[in-house]
RNA sequence: GCACCCAUAGCUCAACGGAUUAGAGCAUCUGACUACGGAUCAGAAGGUUAGAGGUUCGAAUCCUCUUGGGUGCGCCA
């Protein structure tokens, strides 16, 4: 990869002409901002002078008479205020494209240290409806995954699924009462999430108007309500003792949902290594608490178990501190791992995780691919795991919030929003039109296929080529489009990379003779060049969308190139590179949509 | 009230402290249809990067303040 090989050639250099870069100062080298430039180039010259406070020009020209790169650059300069300006050669980018042809691996480096890393991310809860919220952390969770596993972590993928919790009052009344068997053996998830919803409205004490605000019901309606809570709770509380009947509704529940979602995700192409849901975690809760509360790490507080601040951090730094709303006092805000009537929270549930996580698969990574809004939870959750001598690295891999188009968050219990199912099964409808107007012969089975691929693909690919933090509106179109840049145009330029290769007649030699010399083709190399790069540049800052946007460009590229450069109707060496430009293009495509969890096709 | 996150073209989004023009897509307008697959390409137009200060040779990016929005803050997950 050449950004890390002319960084170690950079250093190399900087030492030859015996200048001393201060610790911590790291010298690199990264992609040309400005092509007409060179390829690549380094400020390391300027921070640098104006530290030492000496001439960045000077500083830079002493560097560069040092550099040993004649293997990789044809030209070095030093410009501007001193830049230091990298082109690269063509017998290079020559070589690359043989490697390209010839590495599996594509030229992405492995990891020196290849840690063990825990992903967690999608956990769907029962019976709650899986909305498009619950796309972010499915998609780029799994995206995370496969990118670590490629650069040579081990990856253990998780999915914490939420079976287990108060919502089973709920869905255990419910079931005795309203269920519909018919519906619950055709789309058992519908169903439950059916019976949930009619319990919980049944359940309101107060009425919401469109602007959010609320008036209590009237008082025999009220008194309904609570009377069906307790029976609810109750339900509950059978469950929660054991009770052979509930407990047997309950597994249904989790195996009827279990086994659709294993669908669902097929469909997505995305696989979890385990599915330990919160109720795996059961039998370690009364024990963990028990524990935490002799380690002096938790303490009674009104009845309950909390966890509070040991004061080691300023008020301001410390997640169990906060401002009182009205005295502006700094108050406790603890995490709550048992209440006064004796549950459990997902507090709880989630220390006893990490303990698992960590004991078990011996995790040094754990990333937790959930929403921004569970900051606070996971600060605290992190501190609690470092007061409890964990070592492990801990992340929050928070993303931003779906809305709707006006622009609000999306309420699960208002009820109305858009299913995850809805999604994928309309984004797979929309692309079989499409298929459909093509003609390009294709059978049916061959049609679903290519409509599961592209539908798939768009809303994977609309998710995973945003910046995660953002949050953004929901729109069918946007997140359905096939025009621009979208799965579908990723997915055309693999196609024609394909196409060419149907064409050819007779044999091509993946080890011919190879020239650069069409500015469309040096553009192309330097583009598949930079694949090893941007993969890596993923992880640090957790991504995605820094691959996505990669991939449409190369897609851009190639489709320039195509049209500029003729392949098959070339000859010689011109022919030889073409052809091996396309086959290079064709297994970056794939690799790289395949990290983003993106399947290809060969015609569409 | 306090904490965290966000504000970039009409809309939806990019941009690694760097180079007289801050990039894409959609929408709008021009071209390329004997096309190695047009789900394509070439081009035009569109911006005081919310506002004001500061650090720096250099800021959309870092710091401070202001404004506007989102989220969270003791027994839901």
């Amino acid at each position: 990869m050449y950004r890390s090989l002319l960084t170690s050639r950079l250093q190399s250099a900087f030492a030859a002409a015996q200048i001393e870069v201060p610790a911590g100062f790291d010298v690199t080298v990264v992609l040309a901002a400005d092509t007409r430039y060179g390829d690549y180039q380094s400020n390391a010259a300027m921070t640098l002078a104006k530290q030492l406070k000496t001439n960045p020009r000077t500083l830079a020209q002493s560097v560069a008479d040092q550099l040993q790169v004649a293997d990789l650059c044809e030209k070095i300069s030093v410009d501007g205020p001193g830049f230091l300006n990298f082109t690269i050669s063509k017998d290079a980018l020559a070589n690359k494209l043989g490697e390209l042809l010839t590495d599996d691996h594509l030229g992405v480096p492995r990891v020196e240290l290849a840690k063990t890393i825990v992903v967690d991310f999608s956990a769907p809860n029962i019976a709650k409806p899986m909305h498009v919220g619950h796309i972010r952390s499915t998609f780029i969770g799994d995206c995370l995954a496969r990118v670590s596993r490629f650069v040579g972590h081990k990856v253990i993928t998780d999915n914490h699924i939420g079976d287990w919790g108060t919502q089973f009052g709920m869905i255990l009344h419910g079931w005795k009462t309203t269920l519909d068997h018919d519906a619950l053996s055709r789309d058992a998830i519908h169903e439950l999430v059916r019976v949930y919803k009619s319990i919980n409205a049944a359940c309101a004490t107060t009425r919401k108007d469109a602007d959010g605000n609320e008036t209590p019901l009237p008082p025999d309606i009220v008194a309904k309500a609570e009377a069906l809570r307790e029976t609810c709770k109750d339900e509950l509380v059978r469950l929660q003792q054991g009770d052979a009947e509930n407990h047997e509704i309950w597994k249904s529940c989790v195996r009827l949902t279990i086994e659709q979602l294993d669908k669902v995700y097929a469909t997505l192409d995305i696989a979890f290594d385990h599915c330990l849901g919160e109720s795996f975690y059961n039998e370690a809760l009364a024990p963990l608490v028990t524990d935490l509360l002799k380690r002096g790490i938790a303490t009674h507080s009104d009845g309950a178990a909390v966890i509070m601040s040991d004061g080691t951090k300023p008020a301001e730094d410390d997640p169990f501190m906060m401002r009182h709303k009205t005295t502006k006092d700094w108050v406790a805000a603890p995490l709550i791992v048992q209440k006064s009537d004796g549950g459990f929270l997902y507090g709880t549930t989630d220390i006893a995780t990490l303990n698992h996580r960590v004991s078990e698969w011996k995790a040094d990574e754990i990333w937790y691919v959930v929403g921004s809004t569970q900051s606070l939870h996971f600060r605290q959750l992190f501190d609690t795991a470092l007061r409890m001598g964990h070592t492990v690295g801990l992340t929050h891999v928070a993303f931003g919030s779906i809305l709707g188009e006006d622009g609000k968050m999306f309420k699960t219990r208002s009820g109305e929003t858009v299913g995850l199912l809805e999604v994928i099964d309309e984004g797979i409808n929309r692309a079989r039109k499409a298929v459909e107007e093509k003609e390009q012969g294709l059978s049916d089975a061959e049609k679903d296929e290519v409509a599961r691929i592209i539908g798939g693909g768009s809303v994977k690919y609309a998710e995973l080529s945003q910046h995660r933090l953002t949050d953004y509106k929901f729109n069918w179109d946007k997140m359905l489009s096939l025009q621009g840049n979208t799965a579908p145009y990723l997915i055309n330029a693999y196609v024609r990379t394909r196409s060419i290769f149907r064409k050819l007649d007779g044999d091509w030699n993946l080890a011919g003779d190879v020239a650069i010399t069409e500015p469309a083709e040096r553009a192309l190399v330097m583009k598949l060049a930079q694949f090893a790069e941007t993969t890596h540049d993923v992880l640090p800052d957790f991504r995605p969308n820094l691959l996505a946007q990669y991939l449409y460009e190369l897609a851009t590229t190639y489709h320039s190139f195509y049209e500029a450069c003729p392949v098959l109707r070339a000859e010689g060496t011109s022919r030889e590179t073409r052809l091996a430009l396309c086959e290079a293009t064709s297994r970056v495509l794939k690799t790289g949509l395949g990290l983003l969890g993106i399947k290809t096709t060969e015609r569409m």
